[in-house]
DNA sequence: CTCGGAAAAT
DNA sequence: ATTTTCCGAG
């Protein structure tokens, strides 16, 4: 079934098989939590299908607008199958993010919002644009810091013995995320203080870890082993203003795509952790991409530093499964969208039945099944199908149909195929990922799920879900709220200078520059 | 519209 | 842990 990462699906179907649990459980849902809001905004500013909806603003990096909150709102109370979801609820939400820092409000402008990029680390950006002569998308995602306090041997020579640097990496890799999961900070830090302290524990590890083969795994969970590559996609939405951009470039037909995808996939995080010797070679001599390897490694390093210096959370950034991977043409299947039953949220409740018993029913009479609901069918619509599509986590749904049609929608990482494919010739792409984790960190489910169908290809992603981390950043306590509005707000703002900064750094100069810069910003940061 | 506190739900 | 619901305030 579809479900395919929900959580209780077994297959039963077909072969019968019993997977053991922890093959249904993925990471991906960690306790169950499904896709996250933030991914969901991530997501649809991805497609274009949404634009009219929700769209990056022009002007600032990871600004966006929702244009029809309404919309937008239905789109997620459909896919967390909640009908009574609306802006005013969505907003809620959104404005959590304000304290876990994932996001701002664009105060001034109705409807938007900013992400927080330093907090969310772009898993695709810099290599994409690989224009021939280094030429930069036109959005220059926000580049999270860069410091060099320390640096990280990404440049050193050598790699671990196959020349390949994503071979043995992986481990490494792993052990990062382990890391982070316990480094990441909960509440939200913010004094110069944690950052420092961060910042050294980031450093320690580091070079315990530095033995390429060895993973140090003193932690346990490890979701990261989940971890998959996600590509960029085809039909990815090349929006210029988005942080995410790919950038479009003409060429981007055939060709252009996939190649492109390997670089998209990794997680600066993950491997700005690389255990160093390394990578290069493999940069300098068979890259496939245009991308300045001095601007990669400068971008690396930059990541890392961010890394470290600002808390980011390794959760944060997810691996986009969705995100890169839009189905190319048709998203959805329609037969998903009518298959797609919603489920009647019961009323809400709300907090203690409050006085308010059944406002709902004026509402939304709620039909159940919605066949032919009197009220509203969402028809399906572009959108829709988009929405539809992937999870239908709801319980409801899972069950239901077991419909899975749906080939590949969203989570294209799973193929392995795909993955071949990166890898292939001498794809530079950023090793840890894309090869290791192809070949040791695909989930269970999503392998399962390719294996099984290959065409399947599990429409939902699962590795969405199993990437995503888990610990984040806990939610202060009031004071810590009102801390943050002082101190921690300054800090951001600091970070955003960087980020900008480096933004335009990578744009815009070459290496030797960007060194410079970096060093400066590093004192800025330091200061 | 936007902000958050609270409480409940997942 | 995050999101949903409600809601009073600005």
């Amino acid at each position: 079934m579809k479900t395919g990462c929900s959580i209780g699906e077994k297959p039963k179907g077909g072969g019968g098989y019993h997977f053991p649990d922890w093959a249904y459980k993925a990471e991906s849902s960690p306790g169950s939590r499904q896709i996250q809001l933030w991914h969901f905004i991530l997501e649809l500013l991805q497609k274009e299908e949404f634009r009219h909806v929700i769209a990056w603003q022009q002007g600032e990096y990871g600004e966006f607008v929702i244009k029809d909150p309404d919309e937008v709102a239905r789109l997620w109370g459909r896919r967390k199958c909640k009908p009574q979801m609306n802006y005013d609820k969505l907003s809620r939400a959104l404005r959590y993010y304000y304290n876990k820092r994932i996001l701002h409000k664009t105060k001034g402008k109705r409807f938007t919002y900013k992400f927080n990029f330093n907090k969310l680390v772009m898993p695709n950006y810099p290599f994409i644009n690989i224009r021939p002569n280094g030429a930069v998308p036109q959005s220059a995602p926000p580049v999270p810091s860069a410091s060099s306090h320390f640096h990280f041997s990404l440049d050193s020579p050598n790699e671990d013995g196959h020349g390949n640097p994503f071979t043995g990496s992986s481990s490494a890799q792993s052990s990062r995320e382990s890391l982070n999961d316990i480094n990441e900070r909960k509440p939200i830090p913010s004094e110069p203080e944690d950052l420092h302290t961060e910042w050294r524990r980031g450093a320690d590890h580091m070079s315990s870890r530095n033995t390429v083969g060895s993973a140090p795994h003193g932690l346990q969970k490890h979701k990261s082993d989940l971890m998959l590559p996600v590509f960029s996609m085809p039909g990815m939405y090349p929006d210029a203003h988005s942080p995410f951009a790919v950038s479009p470039l003409p060429g981007r037909g055939g060709l252009m795509s996939m190649p492109i995808s390997p670089a998209l996939s990794l997680t600066p995080t993950v491997f700005s952790y690389s255990p160093s010797p390394g990578l290069s070679p493999a940069f300098q001599s068979g890259s496939c991409f245009n991308f300045n390897p001095e601007e990669m490694k400068h971008y690396l390093q930059a990541q890392a530093c961010s890394v470290f210096n600002y808390h980011l959370s390794p959760r944060t950034v997810p691996r986009f499964p969705n995100f890169m991977m839009p189905p190319p043409h048709r998203p959805y299947p329609p037969e998903e969208q009518q298959s797609f039953a919603i489920k009647l949220q019961p009323p809400p409740m709300g907090r203690k039945n409050k006085d308010r018993p059944q406002s709902s029913e004026e509402k939304r009479p709620a039909p159940l099944q919605l066949p032919l609901p009197p009220v509203k069918v969402e028809p399906v619509s572009d959108e829709d199908d988009l929405l539809s599509d992937e999870e239908l986590d709801c319980p409801n749904n899972t069950e239901k149909v077991t419909s899975e049609s749906e080939p590949e929608t969203l989570s294209p990482h799973l193929d392995t195929e795909k993955g071949h494919t990166f890898v292939r010739p001498a794809a530079p792409s950023w090793p840890q990922f894309s090869t290791s984790t192809a070949k040791f960190n695909f989930p269970k489910e999503c392998t399962e799920g390719s294996a099984n169908a290959g065409e399947k290809a599990v429409k939902d992603s699962p590795i969405e879900t199993a990437v995503v981390e888990k610990k984040e950043d806990s939610l202060p306590p009031k004071l810590r709220l009102k801390r943050l509005w002082n101190g921690d707000r300054q800090a951001e703002m600091v970070e955003d200078r960087e980020c900008r900064k480096v933004s335009c750094i990578i744009n815009g100069c070459r290496s030797s520059e960007l060194t410079v810069e970096t060093n400066a910003v590093a004192a800025a940061a330091d200061s």
